[in-house]
DNA sequence: AAGTATGGAGAGTGAAACTCTCCATAACGG
DNA sequence: CCGTTATGGAGAGTTTCACTCTCCATACTT
Protein backbone atom coordinates (compact mmCIF):
# COMPACT_ATOMS: atom_id res chain seq x y z
CA UNK A 1 0.00 0.00 0.00
CA UNK A 2 0.99 3.30 -1.10
CA UNK A 3 0.91 6.98 0.66
CA UNK A 4 -2.20 7.55 -1.36
CA UNK A 5 -3.65 4.39 0.00
CA UNK A 6 -2.89 4.73 3.36
CA UNK A 7 -4.75 8.37 2.79
CA UNK A 8 -7.82 6.76 1.87
CA UNK A 9 -7.82 4.26 4.51
CA UNK A 10 -7.59 6.63 6.94
CA UNK A 11 -9.67 9.92 5.96
CA UNK A 12 -5.84 11.75 6.52
CA UNK A 13 -4.22 13.93 3.34
CA UNK A 14 -1.34 13.03 2.15
CA UNK A 15 0.26 15.96 2.69
CA UNK A 16 -0.78 15.73 6.59
CA UNK A 17 0.90 11.54 6.71
CA UNK A 18 4.06 13.34 4.95
CA UNK A 19 4.01 15.47 7.95
CA UNK A 20 3.52 12.87 10.60
CA UNK A 21 6.14 11.24 8.87
CA UNK A 22 8.68 14.02 9.38
CA UNK A 23 7.61 14.45 12.91
CA UNK A 24 7.81 10.62 13.26
CA UNK A 25 4.61 9.83 14.79
CA UNK A 26 3.92 7.49 11.76
CA UNK A 27 6.95 4.48 11.37
CA UNK A 28 8.57 5.04 7.78
CA UNK A 29 6.92 2.53 5.02
CA UNK A 30 9.25 -0.49 3.97
CA UNK A 31 11.08 1.27 1.22
CA UNK A 32 11.10 -0.37 -2.40
CA UNK A 33 12.84 2.16 -4.15
CA UNK A 34 14.11 5.41 -3.30
CA UNK A 35 10.90 7.28 -4.04
CA UNK A 36 9.05 4.50 -2.96
CA UNK A 37 7.40 3.05 0.40
CA UNK A 38 4.99 0.36 1.55
CA UNK A 39 2.69 0.96 4.10
CA UNK A 40 0.33 -1.87 5.79
CA UNK A 41 -2.26 -2.27 8.68
CA UNK A 42 0.31 -1.00 11.37
CA UNK A 43 0.34 2.23 9.61
CA UNK A 44 -3.17 2.63 9.02
CA UNK A 45 -3.79 1.55 12.84
CA UNK A 46 -1.43 3.98 13.97
CA UNK A 47 -2.47 6.87 11.70
CA UNK A 48 -6.52 6.17 13.46
CA UNK A 49 -4.29 6.07 16.92
CA UNK A 50 -3.31 9.59 16.31
CA UNK A 51 -6.34 10.68 15.36
CA UNK A 52 -7.83 9.35 18.32
CA UNK A 53 -5.77 11.20 20.32
CA UNK A 54 -6.13 14.58 18.36
CA UNK A 55 -9.96 14.91 17.70
CA UNK A 56 -11.48 13.06 20.51
CA UNK A 57 -8.81 13.17 23.55
CA UNK A 58 -7.81 16.75 22.38
CA UNK A 59 -3.90 16.30 22.82
CA UNK A 60 -1.54 18.07 20.92
CA UNK A 61 0.99 16.41 18.44
CA UNK A 62 3.49 16.88 21.10
CA UNK A 63 2.00 14.90 23.74
CA UNK A 64 0.65 12.49 20.67
CA UNK A 65 4.41 11.77 20.66
CA UNK A 66 5.34 11.24 23.91
CA UNK A 67 2.11 8.78 23.98
CA UNK A 68 3.76 6.55 21.11
CA UNK A 69 7.10 6.59 22.39
CA UNK A 70 5.92 5.19 25.51
CA UNK A 71 3.90 2.40 23.65
CA UNK A 72 6.59 1.60 21.41
CA UNK A 73 9.24 1.42 23.84
CA UNK A 74 9.55 -2.28 24.43
CA UNK A 75 12.29 -1.82 27.43
CA UNK A 76 9.47 0.00 29.35
CA UNK A 77 7.30 -2.38 31.38
CA UNK A 78 3.29 -2.79 30.78
CA UNK A 79 2.37 -0.54 33.59
CA UNK A 80 5.37 2.18 33.72
CA UNK A 81 4.45 3.19 30.22
CA UNK A 82 0.59 3.25 30.67
CA UNK A 83 1.83 5.76 33.88
CA UNK A 84 3.49 7.95 30.76
CA UNK A 85 0.75 7.76 28.08
CA UNK A 86 -1.87 8.72 31.53
CA UNK A 87 0.56 11.25 32.45
CA UNK A 88 0.60 12.99 28.54
CA UNK A 89 -2.68 12.85 28.18
CA UNK A 90 -3.34 14.86 31.02
CA UNK A 91 -4.56 18.53 29.88
CA UNK A 92 -1.99 20.74 30.97
CA UNK A 93 -2.30 23.60 32.89
CA UNK A 94 -0.27 27.39 33.21
CA UNK A 95 3.29 26.03 31.88
CA UNK A 96 4.78 29.18 34.16
CA UNK A 97 2.99 30.96 36.62
CA UNK A 98 4.55 34.06 36.85
CA UNK A 99 0.96 35.98 36.06
CA UNK A 100 -0.93 34.22 38.25
CA UNK A 101 -2.05 35.89 42.18
CA UNK A 102 0.30 34.67 45.39
CA UNK A 103 -3.25 33.14 47.09
CA UNK A 104 -3.69 31.04 44.29
CA UNK A 105 -0.44 29.59 44.32
CA UNK A 106 -1.45 28.81 47.91
CA UNK A 107 -4.83 27.79 47.24
CA UNK A 108 -3.24 25.19 44.55
CA UNK A 109 -0.67 23.99 46.67
CA UNK A 110 -3.41 23.17 49.45
CA UNK A 111 -5.81 21.89 46.81
CA UNK A 112 -2.74 19.50 45.97
CA UNK A 113 -2.37 18.41 50.12
CA UNK A 114 -5.99 17.51 50.03
CA UNK A 115 -6.23 15.62 46.89
CA UNK A 116 -2.94 13.64 48.49
CA UNK A 117 -5.86 13.05 51.50
CA UNK A 118 -8.49 11.90 48.75
CA UNK A 119 -5.93 9.58 47.39
CA UNK A 120 -4.74 7.98 50.75
CA UNK A 121 -8.64 8.14 51.91
CA UNK A 122 -9.74 5.93 49.22
CA UNK A 123 -6.60 3.67 49.39
CA UNK A 124 -5.62 4.59 45.73
CA UNK A 125 -2.76 3.20 44.22
CA UNK A 126 -1.72 6.24 42.48
CA UNK A 127 2.23 7.66 41.80
CA UNK A 128 2.63 9.97 43.96
CA UNK A 129 3.51 12.72 41.17
CA UNK A 130 0.67 11.19 38.74
CA UNK A 131 -0.34 14.31 36.37
CA UNK A 132 -3.72 13.32 37.28
CA UNK A 133 -3.25 14.73 40.94
CA UNK A 134 -2.46 18.34 39.25
CA UNK A 135 -6.06 17.51 37.25
CA UNK A 136 -7.91 17.13 40.41
CA UNK A 137 -6.68 19.42 42.65
CA UNK A 138 -7.31 22.29 39.47
CA UNK A 139 -10.40 21.47 39.42
CA UNK A 140 -10.90 21.61 43.34
CA UNK A 141 -9.47 24.56 43.31
CA UNK A 142 -11.75 26.29 40.27
CA UNK A 143 -14.51 24.95 42.49
CA UNK A 144 -13.49 27.20 45.57
CA UNK A 145 -13.27 30.10 43.95
CA UNK A 146 -16.51 29.80 42.33
CA UNK A 147 -17.77 29.98 46.17
CA UNK A 148 -18.21 25.96 46.54
CA UNK A 149 -16.73 26.80 49.95
CA UNK A 150 -16.49 29.62 52.41
CA UNK A 151 -14.61 32.63 50.72
CA UNK A 152 -10.69 32.02 50.57
CA UNK A 153 -11.28 28.63 52.04
CA UNK A 154 -10.82 25.60 50.08
CA UNK A 155 -13.81 23.20 48.81
CA UNK A 156 -13.00 19.92 50.85
CA UNK A 157 -12.00 17.15 48.65
CA UNK A 158 -15.02 15.16 49.82
CA UNK A 159 -17.17 16.85 47.01
CA UNK A 160 -15.79 13.98 44.78
CA UNK A 161 -16.33 11.46 47.46
CA UNK A 162 -19.21 10.17 45.11
CA UNK A 163 -17.39 9.69 41.80
CA UNK A 164 -15.18 7.31 42.90
CA UNK A 165 -17.07 4.08 43.15
CA UNK A 166 -18.26 4.22 39.82
CA UNK A 167 -15.17 5.33 38.42
CA UNK A 168 -13.71 2.11 39.93
CA UNK A 169 -16.16 -0.34 38.62
CA UNK A 170 -16.24 1.53 35.53
CA UNK A 171 -12.27 1.34 35.63
CA UNK A 172 -12.01 -2.25 36.28
CA UNK A 173 -14.54 -2.83 33.67
CA UNK A 174 -12.02 -1.54 30.92
CA UNK A 175 -9.22 -3.09 32.07
CA UNK A 176 -10.65 -6.17 31.87
CA UNK A 177 -11.66 -5.75 28.05
CA UNK A 178 -7.96 -5.71 27.33
CA UNK A 179 -7.24 -8.93 25.89
CA UNK A 180 -4.70 -10.83 27.74
CA UNK A 181 -2.82 -13.05 25.48
CA UNK A 182 -2.51 -9.81 23.17
CA UNK A 183 1.35 -8.36 22.70
CA UNK A 184 2.54 -5.40 24.80
CA UNK A 185 1.54 -3.07 22.21
CA UNK A 186 -2.04 -4.29 21.70
CA UNK A 187 -2.33 -4.44 25.21
CA UNK A 188 -1.25 -0.52 25.38
CA UNK A 189 -3.14 0.24 22.32
CA UNK A 190 -6.33 -0.50 24.26
CA UNK A 191 -5.73 1.26 27.59
CA UNK A 192 -4.77 4.06 25.59
CA UNK A 193 -7.97 4.65 23.42
CA UNK A 194 -10.07 2.91 25.75
CA UNK A 195 -9.25 5.87 28.44
CA UNK A 196 -9.67 8.35 25.98
CA UNK A 197 -12.67 7.22 24.51
CA UNK A 198 -14.42 6.30 27.46
CA UNK A 199 -13.76 9.29 29.09
CA UNK A 200 -15.54 11.23 25.88
CA UNK A 201 -18.26 9.17 26.27
CA UNK A 202 -18.28 9.17 30.06
CA UNK A 203 -18.74 12.80 29.60
CA UNK A 204 -20.80 13.16 27.10
CA UNK A 205 -23.40 10.51 29.36
CA UNK A 206 -22.69 13.15 31.95
CA UNK A 207 -23.77 15.93 30.02
CA UNK A 208 -27.06 14.52 28.41
CA UNK A 209 -27.84 13.38 32.38
CA UNK A 210 -27.64 17.08 33.43
CA UNK A 211 -29.79 18.43 30.63
CA UNK A 212 -32.42 15.58 31.42
CA UNK A 213 -32.27 17.22 34.94
CA UNK A 214 -32.20 20.32 34.39
CA UNK A 215 -34.93 19.98 32.37
CA UNK A 216 -37.15 18.35 35.08
CA UNK A 217 -35.54 21.80 37.59
CA UNK A 218 -35.58 24.24 35.15
CA UNK A 219 -38.21 24.23 32.46
CA UNK A 220 -40.91 26.96 32.76
CA UNK A 221 -42.59 25.30 29.75
CA UNK A 222 -42.46 22.05 28.65
CA UNK A 223 -40.28 21.00 25.49
CA UNK A 224 -42.11 21.96 22.43
CA UNK B 1 -11.13 49.33 41.10
CA UNK B 2 -9.13 50.31 38.35
CA UNK B 3 -8.17 47.57 35.87
CA UNK B 4 -4.68 47.02 37.48
CA UNK B 5 -6.96 45.94 40.90
CA UNK B 6 -9.03 43.66 38.58
CA UNK B 7 -5.49 42.24 37.23
CA UNK B 8 -4.66 42.02 40.89
CA UNK B 9 -7.64 40.16 41.79
CA UNK B 10 -7.89 37.39 39.20
CA UNK B 11 -4.11 36.91 38.31
CA UNK B 12 -4.82 37.64 34.97
CA UNK B 13 -2.17 40.70 33.02
CA UNK B 14 -4.01 44.05 31.76
CA UNK B 15 -3.28 43.23 28.52
CA UNK B 16 -5.15 40.31 28.64
CA UNK B 17 -8.06 42.19 29.87
CA UNK B 18 -8.33 44.61 27.37
CA UNK B 19 -8.17 42.04 25.01
CA UNK B 20 -10.90 40.40 26.91
CA UNK B 21 -12.53 44.01 26.84
CA UNK B 22 -12.46 44.33 22.93
CA UNK B 23 -13.90 40.96 22.41
CA UNK B 24 -16.58 41.99 24.65
CA UNK B 25 -15.96 38.95 26.65
CA UNK B 26 -15.98 41.45 29.30
CA UNK B 27 -18.60 44.38 29.87
CA UNK B 28 -16.45 47.67 29.90
CA UNK B 29 -16.21 49.06 34.00
CA UNK B 30 -18.35 52.10 34.71
CA UNK B 31 -16.82 54.91 32.97
CA UNK B 32 -15.52 57.56 35.29
CA UNK B 33 -13.41 59.76 32.77
CA UNK B 34 -12.96 59.33 29.54
CA UNK B 35 -10.01 57.48 30.35
CA UNK B 36 -10.83 56.24 33.63
CA UNK B 37 -13.65 52.97 34.65
CA UNK B 38 -14.55 51.28 37.64
CA UNK B 39 -14.96 47.24 38.03
CA UNK B 40 -16.49 45.66 40.47
CA UNK B 41 -16.82 42.14 42.14
CA UNK B 42 -18.94 41.19 38.57
CA UNK B 43 -16.04 41.70 36.70
CA UNK B 44 -13.56 40.05 39.05
CA UNK B 45 -16.05 36.90 38.43
CA UNK B 46 -16.57 36.79 35.16
CA UNK B 47 -13.26 36.82 34.38
CA UNK B 48 -12.80 33.96 36.62
CA UNK B 49 -15.51 32.22 34.82
CA UNK B 50 -13.58 32.81 31.66
CA UNK B 51 -10.38 31.15 33.13
CA UNK B 52 -12.14 28.42 34.49
CA UNK B 53 -13.71 27.54 31.05
CA UNK B 54 -10.79 28.40 29.09
CA UNK B 55 -8.35 26.29 31.51
CA UNK B 56 -10.43 23.58 32.81
CA UNK B 57 -12.89 23.30 29.84
CA UNK B 58 -10.31 23.60 26.80
CA UNK B 59 -13.11 25.87 25.33
CA UNK B 60 -11.59 28.39 22.89
CA UNK B 61 -12.48 32.02 23.28
CA UNK B 62 -15.25 32.01 20.57
CA UNK B 63 -17.10 29.11 22.44
CA UNK B 64 -16.65 31.43 25.66
CA UNK B 65 -18.12 33.85 24.19
CA UNK B 66 -21.20 32.27 22.90
CA UNK B 67 -21.52 30.84 26.47
CA UNK B 68 -20.95 34.02 28.29
CA UNK B 69 -24.14 35.47 25.34
CA UNK B 70 -26.60 32.68 26.38
CA UNK B 71 -25.71 33.89 30.22
CA UNK B 72 -25.99 37.38 29.71
CA UNK B 73 -29.42 36.88 27.24
CA UNK B 74 -32.19 37.84 30.01
CA UNK B 75 -34.71 37.14 27.37
CA UNK B 76 -33.73 33.35 26.94
CA UNK B 77 -35.65 30.83 29.48
CA UNK B 78 -32.61 29.39 31.86
CA UNK B 79 -33.52 25.73 30.30
CA UNK B 80 -32.49 26.83 26.79
CA UNK B 81 -29.61 28.88 28.17
CA UNK B 82 -28.33 25.61 29.97
CA UNK B 83 -28.90 24.17 26.25
CA UNK B 84 -27.05 26.66 24.31
CA UNK B 85 -23.96 26.66 27.02
CA UNK B 86 -23.79 22.79 26.58
CA UNK B 87 -23.71 22.84 22.99
CA UNK B 88 -20.94 25.09 23.15
CA UNK B 89 -19.22 23.55 25.59
CA UNK B 90 -18.91 20.34 23.14
CA UNK B 91 -15.46 19.86 21.78
CA UNK B 92 -16.40 20.27 17.69
CA UNK B 93 -14.83 17.89 15.58
CA UNK B 94 -13.92 18.55 11.75
CA UNK B 95 -16.05 21.26 10.43
CA UNK B 96 -15.71 20.37 7.46
CA UNK B 97 -15.85 16.51 6.92
CA UNK B 98 -14.33 16.66 2.63
CA UNK B 99 -10.75 14.86 3.76
CA UNK B 100 -12.99 12.24 5.96
CA UNK B 101 -13.50 8.68 4.07
CA UNK B 102 -17.19 7.69 2.59
CA UNK B 103 -17.13 4.68 4.81
CA UNK B 104 -16.46 6.96 7.67
CA UNK B 105 -19.30 9.07 7.27
CA UNK B 106 -21.48 6.44 6.89
CA UNK B 107 -20.06 4.87 10.07
CA UNK B 108 -20.87 7.84 11.84
CA UNK B 109 -24.31 8.14 10.61
CA UNK B 110 -24.98 5.07 11.92
CA UNK B 111 -23.45 5.63 15.45
CA UNK B 112 -25.97 8.92 15.61
CA UNK B 113 -28.69 6.34 14.93
CA UNK B 114 -27.22 4.10 17.49
CA UNK B 115 -26.93 7.04 20.11
CA UNK B 116 -30.86 7.94 19.07
CA UNK B 117 -31.83 4.23 20.28
CA UNK B 118 -29.47 4.44 22.92
CA UNK B 119 -30.93 7.95 24.29
CA UNK B 120 -34.79 6.54 24.04
CA UNK B 121 -33.94 3.25 25.75
CA UNK B 122 -32.72 5.20 28.54
CA UNK B 123 -35.64 7.71 28.41
CA UNK B 124 -33.33 10.78 28.64
CA UNK B 125 -34.72 13.87 28.06
CA UNK B 126 -32.15 15.32 25.30
CA UNK B 127 -32.89 17.61 22.42
CA UNK B 128 -33.14 16.35 19.08
CA UNK B 129 -30.41 18.81 17.88
CA UNK B 130 -27.93 18.64 21.18
CA UNK B 131 -24.51 18.48 20.89
CA UNK B 132 -23.87 16.40 23.29
CA UNK B 133 -25.53 13.49 20.65
CA UNK B 134 -22.70 14.13 18.60
CA UNK B 135 -19.91 13.92 21.26
CA UNK B 136 -21.31 9.92 21.72
CA UNK B 137 -21.75 8.87 18.78
CA UNK B 138 -18.08 10.25 18.01
CA UNK B 139 -16.63 8.04 20.92
CA UNK B 140 -19.09 5.38 19.44
CA UNK B 141 -17.28 5.29 16.09
CA UNK B 142 -13.59 5.76 17.81
CA UNK B 143 -14.54 2.54 19.52
CA UNK B 144 -15.63 0.49 16.53
CA UNK B 145 -11.92 1.78 14.47
CA UNK B 146 -10.33 -0.39 16.86
CA UNK B 147 -11.92 -3.46 16.91
CA UNK B 148 -14.24 -3.21 20.21
CA UNK B 149 -16.78 -5.09 17.32
CA UNK B 150 -16.91 -7.35 14.49
CA UNK B 151 -14.23 -5.43 11.70
CA UNK B 152 -16.88 -3.13 9.79
CA UNK B 153 -19.26 -3.13 12.47
CA UNK B 154 -20.65 -0.54 14.95
CA UNK B 155 -20.30 -1.44 18.71
CA UNK B 156 -23.12 -1.53 20.50
CA UNK B 157 -24.28 1.50 22.66
CA UNK B 158 -24.77 -1.32 25.82
CA UNK B 159 -21.28 -0.59 26.07
CA UNK B 160 -21.87 2.98 27.55
CA UNK B 161 -24.89 1.39 29.68
CA UNK B 162 -23.05 1.37 32.57
CA UNK B 163 -22.13 4.88 32.58
CA UNK B 164 -25.90 6.05 32.90
CA UNK B 165 -26.97 5.23 36.59
CA UNK B 166 -23.69 6.42 37.95
CA UNK B 167 -24.59 10.13 35.78
CA UNK B 168 -27.88 10.41 36.36
CA UNK B 169 -27.20 10.36 40.10
CA UNK B 170 -24.21 12.48 39.84
CA UNK B 171 -25.97 14.97 37.59
CA UNK B 172 -29.26 15.05 39.83
CA UNK B 173 -26.85 15.89 43.07
CA UNK B 174 -24.75 19.10 40.97
CA UNK B 175 -28.21 20.51 39.40
CA UNK B 176 -29.62 20.27 43.26
CA UNK B 177 -26.14 22.45 44.30
CA UNK B 178 -27.81 25.43 42.55
CA UNK B 179 -28.88 27.54 44.80
CA UNK B 180 -32.65 27.53 44.13
CA UNK B 181 -33.56 31.55 45.26
CA UNK B 182 -30.40 32.57 43.07
CA UNK B 183 -30.95 35.35 40.38
CA UNK B 184 -30.74 33.67 36.82
CA UNK B 185 -27.13 34.91 35.85
CA UNK B 186 -26.10 32.97 39.18
CA UNK B 187 -27.87 29.93 38.30
CA UNK B 188 -26.54 29.70 34.67
CA UNK B 189 -23.16 30.42 36.35
CA UNK B 190 -23.42 27.73 38.76
CA UNK B 191 -24.30 24.95 36.32
CA UNK B 192 -21.92 26.36 33.90
CA UNK B 193 -18.95 26.00 36.45
CA UNK B 194 -20.15 23.06 37.88
CA UNK B 195 -20.37 21.27 34.19
CA UNK B 196 -16.63 22.06 33.02
CA UNK B 197 -15.46 21.24 36.68
CA UNK B 198 -17.17 17.87 37.71
CA UNK B 199 -15.96 17.01 34.16
CA UNK B 200 -12.57 17.17 35.42
CA UNK B 201 -12.87 15.94 38.09
CA UNK B 202 -14.56 12.78 37.46
CA UNK B 203 -12.14 12.46 34.08
CA UNK B 204 -9.68 12.70 37.08
CA UNK B 205 -11.07 10.56 39.50
CA UNK B 206 -11.92 7.91 36.59
CA UNK B 207 -7.87 8.52 35.58
CA UNK B 208 -6.58 7.02 38.85
CA UNK B 209 -9.61 4.43 39.12
CA UNK B 210 -8.10 3.38 35.83
CA UNK B 211 -4.25 3.42 37.14
CA UNK B 212 -5.16 1.82 40.52
CA UNK B 213 -6.71 -0.82 38.64
CA UNK B 214 -3.99 -0.93 36.13
CA UNK B 215 -1.35 -1.75 38.74
CA UNK B 216 -3.37 -4.49 39.92
CA UNK B 217 -3.16 -6.04 36.72
CA UNK B 218 -0.30 -4.87 34.34
CA UNK B 219 2.27 -5.08 37.03
CA UNK B 220 4.76 -7.14 36.81
CA UNK B 221 6.74 -6.41 40.14
CA UNK B 222 5.27 -4.32 43.16
CA UNK B 223 5.70 -0.60 43.31
CA UNK B 224 9.41 0.72 44.25
C1' DA C 1 5.22 69.26 38.10
C1' DA C 2 7.03 64.79 37.33
C1' DG C 3 5.90 60.25 36.84
C1' DT C 4 2.91 56.47 36.42
C1' DA C 5 -1.62 54.41 35.04
C1' DT C 6 -5.68 54.21 32.05
C1' DG C 7 -8.86 53.30 28.06
C1' DG C 8 -8.78 52.47 23.41
C1' DA C 9 -7.16 50.69 19.11
C1' DG C 10 -3.95 48.90 15.77
C1' DA C 11 -0.04 46.08 14.84
C1' DG C 12 2.98 42.40 16.02
C1' DT C 13 4.20 37.77 18.11
C1' DG C 14 4.71 32.78 18.81
C1' DA C 15 3.04 28.32 18.84
C1' DA C 16 0.52 24.71 16.59
C1' DA C 17 -0.96 22.04 12.80
C1' DC C 18 -1.10 21.79 8.86
C1' DT C 19 -0.61 22.83 3.51
C1' DC C 20 2.08 24.09 -0.55
C1' DT C 21 5.85 23.96 -3.61
C1' DC C 22 9.91 21.69 -5.57
C1' DC C 23 12.49 18.12 -7.23
C1' DA C 24 14.42 13.83 -8.88
C1' DT C 25 12.67 9.49 -9.51
C1' DA C 26 8.96 5.70 -10.27
C1' DA C 27 4.86 3.68 -11.77
C1' DC C 28 0.90 3.40 -15.01
C1' DG C 29 -1.80 3.87 -19.14
C1' DG C 30 -2.23 3.80 -24.02
C1' DC D 1 8.06 3.88 -24.94
C1' DC D 2 6.61 8.07 -23.64
C1' DG D 3 3.69 11.48 -21.61
C1' DT D 4 1.12 11.85 -17.30
C1' DT D 5 0.52 11.14 -12.65
C1' DA D 6 2.26 9.69 -8.04
C1' DT D 7 5.94 9.31 -4.60
C1' DG D 8 9.36 10.37 -0.82
C1' DG D 9 11.68 14.00 1.10
C1' DA D 10 12.42 18.60 2.69
C1' DG D 11 11.86 23.54 3.03
C1' DA D 12 8.78 27.42 3.03
C1' DG D 13 4.34 29.39 3.54
C1' DT D 14 -0.43 29.64 5.64
C1' DT D 15 -4.03 29.96 9.01
C1' DT D 16 -5.88 30.33 13.47
C1' DC D 17 -5.67 31.46 18.07
C1' DA D 18 -4.71 33.93 22.11
C1' DC D 19 -2.41 36.91 23.38
C1' DT D 20 1.22 40.92 23.87
C1' DC D 21 3.18 45.31 22.47
C1' DT D 22 3.19 49.97 21.13
C1' DC D 23 1.00 54.52 20.86
C1' DC D 24 -1.46 58.24 22.40
C1' DA D 25 -4.14 61.67 24.77
C1' DT D 26 -5.79 62.00 29.17
C1' DA D 27 -6.08 61.39 34.25
C1' DC D 28 -4.66 60.24 38.68
C1' DT D 29 -0.83 60.20 42.35
C1' DT D 30 2.71 62.21 45.11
Amino acid sequence: MKIAGLSGATGVSVATLKYYLRESLLHPGAATAVNQADYDDSHVRRVRLIRALVELGGLSLADVGTVLAAVDDDTLPVHDAFGVAQDAMVPHRRPAADSSTEADAELHDRAMAEVDRFVRRHGLDVRPDAAVRTMLADALAALSRFGWAEPGQLAGAEVFDGLVAPAMAEAEFSIDLVPEPADRGEQLEYTVVGTVVFEVANAAVRRMALEHHSHRRFARTRRR
